[in-house]
DNA sequence: ATAAAGGTTAAAGTATACTTCAAGGTCAAG
DNA sequence: CTTGACCTTGAAGTATACTTTAACCTTTAT
C-alpha cells in the first residue's frame, strides 16, 4: 500500500509516517520505480503500538530503542534483559499509578469524596 | 515551606512549579509579606501526582482539567459522572495497553521470540 | 491532454513543556 | 555591612514532536 493507505489506517498523518522514518522509528520503506513509498500490512500494527506506547507517556527516543532491544539482538542476552526488566518495572510503575488514579475516579464516583486525596 | 524545599521535595524544579502556577495547574501559592511564595505540606502529594500522571501521558491541560473534575463541584453530577466514567475508560485502556507490552517484553525474557507481534 | 489526487524533498513554522537569562529584591550568618 | 543563598519577574531560548509550505513529480480518470 501507499502512504496514504497506511495513514487513513494507522491514523497518523503521512507528515508524520515520513517523519518517524526520518528519526529512524520506523524503518526506510520500500520504493516503488517512481520514488514512491510502499509498505505491506504488517507495519500497521507496528504504528499502532507506537501511537499506544506515545499516549503511554514513552518518548519517541524511547520507543525506538524499545523497539530495536525487542528487535534486534545486538547486545549480550544480559545486556538485554537487563534492560527489559528495567522497562517492566517501569511498566509496573505506570499500571500502579493508573489504578491508584482509577481509584480515585472511582470514589468521586461512588461519591466518597472524603478518600479524595491526590490529584484535586 | 519555600518553593526550593518544595522542590527538593518534589522533584520539579523551582522554575517548573512557577510555571505550572502560571499556567494555572497549581493554586496561585500564598505570599510572605516580601512577596516569597510559601507552601504548605498538602502541595507535595499534588505535585508528585501530577508528575506521575505526566508520565503516564497526559497533557497538563489534561491533567488541569481532571484536577478541577475532582475538585470542584462546577458541574452537575451528571456532566461530572460522564466525564469520570470516560476518564476511568481511558485509564482501562492504558492499563490494557502496558500489560500488552509487559507480554512482549515477558516473552522476549523467557525467550519465546515468535509471541512477539506489535514493538519490533 | 489536462485536471485531480496522489507522491517526493528540504526547510521553516507551531504547540507544548519546560529552561535559561537578566536584572533585581530579601534575608541570615559572619 | 557584605557575602551567599535564597527569592521575584518577564522575556527569550530549547527540545520534542509534529505540521505546514514550497516546489515539483507521478498516476489515473475523463
Amino acid at each position: 500500500m501507499q502512504i496514504k493507505e497506511l495513514s487513513d489506517k494507522t491514523g497518523l498523518s503521512k507528515e508524520t509516517i515520513r517523519y518517524y522514518e526520518k528519526i529512524g522509528l520506523l524503518p526506510k520503506a520500500k520504493r516503488s520505480e517512481s520514488g514512491y513509498r510502499y509498505y505491506n500490512n504488517d507495519i500497521v500494527e507496528k504504528i499502532r503500538m507506537i501511537h499506544i506506547a506515545k499516549g503511554l507517556g514513552f518518548s519517541l527516543t524511547e520507543i525506538k530503542d524499545l523497539t530495536k532491544l525487542l528487535f534486534l539482538n545486538n547486545l549480550t542476552k544480559k545486556e538485554m534483559a537487563k534492560k527489559l526488566e528495567t522497562k517492566r518495572y517501569e511498566i509496573d510503575q505506570k499500571i500502579q499509578s493508573l489504578q491508584t488514579i482509577k481509584k480515585e475516579i472511582n470514589n468521586v464516583l461512588k461519591g466518597n469524596c472524603e478518600y479524595r486525596n491526590y490529584l484535586g
